[in-house]
DNA sequence: TGCATTTAGTTTGATGCCATACTATACTGG
DNA sequence: CCAGTATAGTATGGCATCAAACTAAATGCA
């Protein structure tokens, strides 16, 4: 996602309804804000994961992985828990086998499927990394006190579920 | 960005504050929201951009190029107001002038630099996208009534200023 | 049973994105 | 003027991401 840093000065903002007659400048300077803060956070929450050779990709399939009662899933339940297509999480599933955290094993009752099972190095990779992670998200939500965060929380997922009007 | 579509069971959530006690289920919980929100809202625009033949990157550099006076500027500085790095410019660049939507120009006083300028067809492709953009942000935006859009904007960028949190 | 369809997963090729390293040019202090 | 440093841009290599094509296996229907 992209940041765009520079906010518009107020001559190319003249410029820009001289051309586009009628536009809403607010709802756009909102909605860049938007785009602009999710930005923000998300490269945060990469570099607190990178510090530990983690990528958010890989992170969340570990923490989708210590949801499973055996610590087992399959590639295909796991792209669609995580939003992905099943491409982008055979890239995930390797990179993170590469480095042993989870193994692959031949499913017996269908053999076209796989089982990726979270590795003990993967459990202590979570048992690293998630205790920071936790503080730290702790405290970053703490930013904003309960109302308002419970505000924030209930109008963004509000405007999040309207997203079929951007077409 | 990942979208983590799955919330944990009641049960996955126990054995998480079982294995790490103290967690504060809701900071997690209101953190993954916010994330997921903002993607699928960067998701949107990207299918929104797409119709066009376009995507994020190259649509800002765009945008970015028509704020300019004489619709020219340079990679760094692109770079620099996008929040990308010179590398990835260069490839937006790359992109755009295959697509002739801009062209590249020596800088006769510095021979290191290059003047990016916003093309004709460049031009175009802003004057067909532009509107639809705009009707359906503002649209989408208008989902909340006005004193809620600014209750969200104000707080999404009081909580985006403290990122330095998550470290 | 047998062929068509569906499903699981990978591969391929494109773009986006970064860090790092490299080249060429400009600047600066002696 | 020259050596060292800084700056502009590109190249490289890695991961993320998708769509589309592909392979293999399962399923469904006649």
């Amino acid at each position: 996602m992209l940041l765009l840093k520079e906010l518009p000065t107020s001559k190319s903002l003249e410029k820009f309804v001289t051309r586009y007659p009628g536009t809403d400048i607010s709802a756009i300077s909102d909605f860049v804000s938007i785009l602009r803060a999710a930005s923000d956070i998300s490269s945060a929450l990469d570099a607190l994961l990178a510090q530990h050779g983690l990528l958010q990709g890989r992170w969340w399939v570990l923490v989708l992985l210590m949801r499973q009662d055996d610590l087992t899933s399959s590639p295909s339940e796991l792209a669609e828990k995580a939003g992905v297509t099943k491409a982008t999480m055979t890239g995930f599933i390797d990179g993170l086998e590469r480095e042993g955290l989870v193994s692959r094993f031949m499913d017996t009752n269908d053999r076209r499927k796989f089982l990726i099972r979270l590795s003990v190095a993967g459990q202590q990779k979570l048992d690293e990394v998630m205790p920071v992670y936790v503080q730290c998200v702790t405290q970053f939500m703490n930013v904003l006190g309960r109302p308002e965060r419970n505000t924030l929380i209930t109008d963004l997922a509000t405007l999040a579920s309207r997203v079929d009007l951007i077409k």
